[in-house]
DNA sequence: TATGAATGAGGATTCATTCAT
DNA sequence: GATGAATGAATCCTCATTCAT
């Protein structure tokens, strides 16, 4: 089992049972264990479709190959199915990024850019990037998942980012800059690229030029870190970044 | 206070207002003339607030004070509504950008600058910016409203800030850089903001920091602009911003 | 002025005056005096083609030039307007048609042909005919309708049929046959052609042939006047047209 | 009484009807099964009574004993929901009296009695031949059904009564008469008759002396059927029934 | 467990009628 | 008289959730 597909999902004993046996047990049995998986997969591309509120849940179901009732038997609510999602989604990567972080050796400025580039290929430019895209459009129609999100999301990764920034400024390897705004300074530009192919980006109109992602994001990568870097020489000194 | 933003009226019976005003216009024609504005205003706010799927059309006719049914008189569909608060609070910006880019007088980094502070003030640290928010999480459930949003606001938007790069470029004040990536990278960290500012940013969350908008943008500004330069000097030469 | 548009409309004060005055009138007061019948006009074109619910009653002032207050002017509701409609267009023919009994010299078949001929040509062959498909399809919904049409037009109507057919009995011309029966004999399929004329028969429908109305007419009215005579002569005797 | 048009039920729990029946199968599964028979049923009732657009969903839905919702989970529209119903009541029988021409041995005379008779028994004598009253009223309002209702309904009827037509004229019953206007001439005062019991007919208005509906068909079949025959004989010749 | 039938609150839009001007 | 702005009841359809089987 991948260590992202971890979440042990409340309400879902089937995914409890699964890891006490190996191979053996029949097809049915195994679809039973995959279900929970099968959900939330469908239900991360749905969601990211089109929304949280405007995806239906016997679409989920459907897509997840099962009944309505079925979904309803895994998740007691389209809620709770949402919050699962992003558990498994985004939660899991940032306790990864965590370990990361404590046992990463080296310069400050190559965590940081593990660190994101990480993020860009498990989720900047994943379907899980839309997750984004969701709860920036309708936390404030589901106050629940907004202190959901705060708490596990936002907050956590958060304290990520800045334990990074932390550790270079102690180290000594970047300038003193205000952690917070550093780190929303490092993630805005890669979180909104990842925003826009999920929204216009995806539509098909006429007349607009796509962006190429990969480029924007090495010119984005390039600027930020040498922003941060201490410079002993610098003409016009610091406050660059923050 | 422009007039015609005034009347937060409720029901109010227009003979209230009437006696406010020295012009002798008839009352009803009054408040005919106020009804678009009032109702554009309601929408506005509503739409930033909830999205625009999750507005209930009744809820915009309650807060501009008439019933159901005069929104309707006004505004064929919501959205309609929707494309006329878009137009204008987006589209007559972008017509001034047009107008100020024709006529400056000077170095393009100022010209930049003056039409990002003008779309902050105007745009982004205002309700309107509230519009990304639901552009951004919707266009994928309204198609018609994707092309009428790239037809009247992206491409303009990308032509407006393409023309003043290219000005810059042209009078060898800017390096040459890709235009629609430079575009974007100067617009995306403002847009983040905003839109953050109008989801996450806007509910009450316990344990969140909120940002200093000021500040950012302060630094993102000197970031890129600096960015752009054409440093004849320059110890580690171009491609910085593109 | 046209006998046929006598109707005096209640609530219609303006009708009344018109019948003072000769020329003079300036034309804002002939337009006036015009209104009702304008009205009528409209109402009649619309409700035909639509049915009276399916009619809107702006429509109906829209086609007739005036604004929707004014038609309340007239007619205190969308009932009301549809009462004065029918009275025009059928009432009035009635009334005729009971006068040219009264007064007519003659074999009662030809009584009969005229009165027919004369329905098909002010009725069965306009668009007032549209009007039976009106009754037939609304009557249900609209009981005072039902009361109204029932006293103004079908007991009238029958009377006057009936007593064209009583004439022809009394005076020897035609054989005894029920009176209700011969008359709705008569009529029957006039009427359904006149109704399939202001429905299928005005779909743009691919696949269905039309009719030919004065085609099927002319072989109706050859059948059922020769099923009334009293023949003499006969191998198989009368019964024929009850 | 077919089985199928039965439960008249009203909310009723499904333990009710379940009582009244041998079989063991699973009470919801019979509901499900009975269901569109049922909703068909007070389908047709409400439409004949009312009209297609006077009739509300609900209302249907609340006489077949379920939901709003679930008439939704049988078909997906109002409009559908009366495709339905004309098929079960008119579509059916057409094809049945393909059948029996297609079959048929003997006088050509006698089979358009038999479809005639059949016609009355099963469609003109019962409600369903409120349809076309419904038809009649409002195909000009509903485009798609009139499409539908000319190639489901009025050609195949009209191929059915001219092959019957022609098969006498082929085989030397029926005198040589187009074959269009006789097929109409035949079913017209059939078709009125059916459509007066169902609206005017069907009103409790007073001074109106209903029809007696038997003996007005007796004399119209005897009528045209003589008016079909080829009579060496006669006086006045052919002509008559075309 | 799994199913899918059933529910009913909810929301966009229409239109007859009123009434201030 | 005339106008047309305003109203709000009415109706179609959707969808999260429940629950009998």
């Amino acid at each position: 089992m991948r260590p992202t597909s971890s979440a042990p999902l409340q309400g879902t004993p089937a995914a409890t049972r699964a890891a006490n046996r190996s191979e053996e047990a029949p097809t049915r049995q195994r679809r039973k264990e995959a279900r929970p998986q099968e959900l939330l997969d469908a239900a991360l591309e749905l969601f990211v479709e089109k929304g949280f509120a405007a995806t239906r849940a016997e679409e989920v179901a459907q897509r997840a190959g099962v009944s309505k009732g079925t979904l309803y038997l895994y998740y007691p609510s389209k809620e709770e199915l949402f919050k699962a999602v992003v558990r498994q989604n985004l939660g899991s990567l940032i306790a990864e990024g965590k370990e990361a972080v404590a046992q990463f050796q080296g310069h400050s400025g190559d965590l940081l850019a593990k660190l994101m580039q990480t993020w860009w290929e498990r989720v900047g430019n994943t379907r899980a990037a839309g997750i984004h895209k969701i709860i920036l459009a309708e936390v404030r129609n589901f106050p629940e998942l907004a202190q959901f999100y705060a708490d596990e999301i936002i907050v956590p990764a958060d304290d990520l980012f800045c334990s990074a920034v932390l550790r270079g400024i102690t180290r000594g390897e970047f300038r003193a800059l205000p952690l917070h705004e550093t780190a929303q300074a490092l993630m805005a530009p890669m979180i909104f690229l990842a925003l826009h192919q999920h929204s216009v980006g995806a539509c098909p109109v006429q007349g607009c030029t796509a962006l190429d992602p990969e480029r924007m994001l090495r010119t984005h990568l390039d600027l930020v870190l040498r922003g941060l870097e201490t410079r002993p020489t610098a003409g016009q000194p610091a406050e660059t970044a923050a």
